[in-house]
Parts: C-alpha cells; sequence; structure tokens
DNA sequence: TTAATTTGACCCTA
DNA sequence: TAGGGTCAAATTAA
C-alpha cells in the first residue's frame, strides 16, 4: 500500500516551502544551542546557564509558533482544496526527480515524527492500495509485517526482522533500466531469485555498510508484472550506518536532499534536484499542475 | 588488487 | 515440501 499526496496550488505552496525552511532552520539552531550548552555544562555560571536557557526556549518557542500558523494556512487551504487523489502512474514522472527512499532517509536523518498518527494527521494523506495496474482506496496502514514471531533468535530469521515498507519507484527510461533509481544508500545485492508468478526475478539488496557498522538495512527490488518501468522496492531494517558514513544530504541545507547519488552504489544519475520537506508536509492546494508522491506514510524509523 | 555482482546451493518458514 | 531469503564461491568490473 502506498501514500499518494496531491500537491496542487504551486504558489502558496512555495511559499509556505519556504516558510517551512525557515521553521526548520530554527529548530536546527536550537539543536544546536543544547548541544554547545550540553558541551559546556560542568563548568558554566548559573547567570550564563539562565541566558543559555532562556535563547533556547525562545528559538524552540518560535519555531513552535510559526509551525502552528503555517499548520492553519495549509489547514485553511486543504479544507476550500478537497482534491482527488491522483494514482500512482503521474507519479512515476516525479519520481524521476524526487523518489520515495529519500522521504524515508528524509524522516530518519531530520527527526520525523516518531508517532505515525501523528504524521497521519499532519499530512492529511490519502491512503490508496496498489495492486498491479488496479487502484483502490483504502484506509488501512502502509504495509507493515513481521512484528511478531517467535522467541527463540536464529541465524537466518526472515519474519521478524522488524518493520517492512514497499514503495513504488519508476524505472529509469534511459541508461541502465535494470537499475532501481539510487535512494541515496549504497547498497549491495547479495541475490536474486525467480519469484513465482513474477514476470521479472527478485533482487535482494542489504547496506554496504552491514559488516563494518553492523547496519541491518536491506531492500528487495521487483519490477511490477503489468508496469515494466515500475519496481516495487521493499525496505526491511534501519539503517544505523548514518552517524558515520552519512551521505552528504546531511551537510546541506537541512530541507534540502540532492538526489543525485552522492555516494557510489549505482552510478545512476539524476542530475541534483532539490527536494522541500515543506513540499511534501504541506503539499494541497488549488489550481496548478498536480504533483503527486508516493512515500511510506510510517515513520521508518 | 579490491570491491561488487552473479548464481547455485543451502536454510528457514508456512 | 515448496517457495522465498541468504550464503558464499566464482566471476566480473573498476
Amino acid at each position: 500500500m502506498y501514500v499518494c499526496i496531491n500537491f496542487k496550488n504551486m504558489y502558496s505552496y512555495k511559499k509556505i516551502s519556504y516558510q517551512m525552511e525557515e521553521v526548520m532552520s530554527m529548530i536546527f539552531h536550537g539543536m544546536k544551542l543544547v548541544k554547545s550548552l550540553e558541551s559546556s555544562l560542568p563548568e558554566k555560571p548559573p547567570e550564563s546557564l539562565l541566558t543559555s536557557l532562556d535563547e533556547i526556549v525562545k528559538t524552540f518557542s518560535d519555531a513552535n509558533e510559526r509551525l502552528k500558523m503555517l499548520l492553519e494556512i495549509k489547514n485553511s487551504e486543504t479544507a476550500l482544496n478537497k482534491t482527488k487523489p491522483v494514482i500512482v502512474s503521474v507519479a512515476n514522472q516525479m519520481l524521476m526527480q524526487m523518489e520515495p527512499g529519500l522521504m524515508q532517509e528524509y524522516w530518519l536523518r531530520y527527526g520525523g515524527s516518531t508517532s505515525s498518527q501523528g504524521t497521519e494527521a499532519m499530512f492529511q494523506t490519502q491512503l490508496m492500495a496498489v495492486d498491479g495496474g488496479g487502484e483502490r482506496n483504502l484506509t488501512a496502514a502502509v504495509e507493515r509485517s513481521g512484528a511478531s514471531g517467535s522467541s527463540t533468535p536464529r541465524q537466518r530469521r526472515r519474519k521478524d526482522e522488524g518493520e517492512e515498507q514497499t514503495v513504488l519507484v519508476a524505472a529509469l527510461r534511459t541508461g541502465n533500466t535494470d537499475l532501481p533509481p539510487d535512494d541515496n544508500h549504497t547498497w549491495r545485492k547479495y541475490g536474486q531469485k525467480e519469484i513465482l508468478g513474477s514476470r521479472f526475478p527478485r533482487a535482494y539488496y542489504r547496506c554496504t555498510h552491514q559488516k563494518l557498522y553492523n547496519c541491518p538495512a536491506k531492500k528487495q527490488v521487483q519490477r511490477l508484472n503489468d508496469d515494466p518501468f515500475t519496481f516495487r522496492v521493499t525496505y526491511r531494517g534501519s539503517h544505523t550506518c548514518y552517524n558515520s558514513t552519512a551521505p552528504t544530504a546531511s551537510s546541506a541545507t537541512p530541507s534540502t536532499i540532492p538526489i543525485s547519488s552522492v555516494t557510489t552504489g549505482h552510478s545512476v544519475d539524476y542530475g541534483l534536484a532539490v527536494v522541500d520537506m515543506a513540499d511534501v508536509m504541506f503539499g494541497s492546494g488549488g489550481v496548478g499542475t498536480n504533483m503527486d508522491f508516493i512515500f511510506p506514510k510510517n515513520d521508518p524509523s
């Protein structure tokens, strides 16, 4: 199952996008202050401590206020523009510029909500089930599986490896179309299998840093039977290699993600598209071209 | 030379 | 027992 979000009113969406960047930068500034305070905590005199705390509180409080205002704007626009969800095929084109794994990465890196309900409410998304070429609205959650299992861990477990997320990703139309688009992580292919009932084999990847950093992230990539230009990518496990080998997105502006492959991996080049987090957070509007994204709804972490 | 991919065999689960 | 997931030796690419 996948989440589709409509982005319509490009004008207000850009304004909000800009404001959201400001909020994000305020939050990051606050975090910086906290870190700075933390490092100098033992020798800080009470007066200086008070000043620092005041500044931190004010920064986060300002960010909070600004965010509330943005949400109000967003909600009022949503009420005015009840739009019909557009289906995955349209999204394929957008995915050439931005693909779901990056949203997952963004949340992981920049502290997305740990509450899927909160995220759900904020985005007011519409869930859509995509089954091959068919479509139907659903209100179920994004695929999760393997939460339970036997209590005796074994070396080669499959069913209780934690959360699983499935997303659709557009295949490249040029170059090596066999490769799924880069998702800003480096993956090593460790297997490929013919799957019963599937026209195309399923490829198995794990994080390149699995051994070095004990990173458990894995993904499966498979072309859809009825749409060879779309990959179904299933992510399992979260990356634990961020702190040590983080791709450069974290060093960029917090609200932007470079989509070209900044690490090695498959050398798929998309140019350098930039994705605003606010684009995703406040993406419903009135006039303009539909822009649809698909990304995992639940909190990937 | 090193790292990544391929692929047949093995293991695990339903 | 079948099907899916993983391992690891062999092969290929950089």
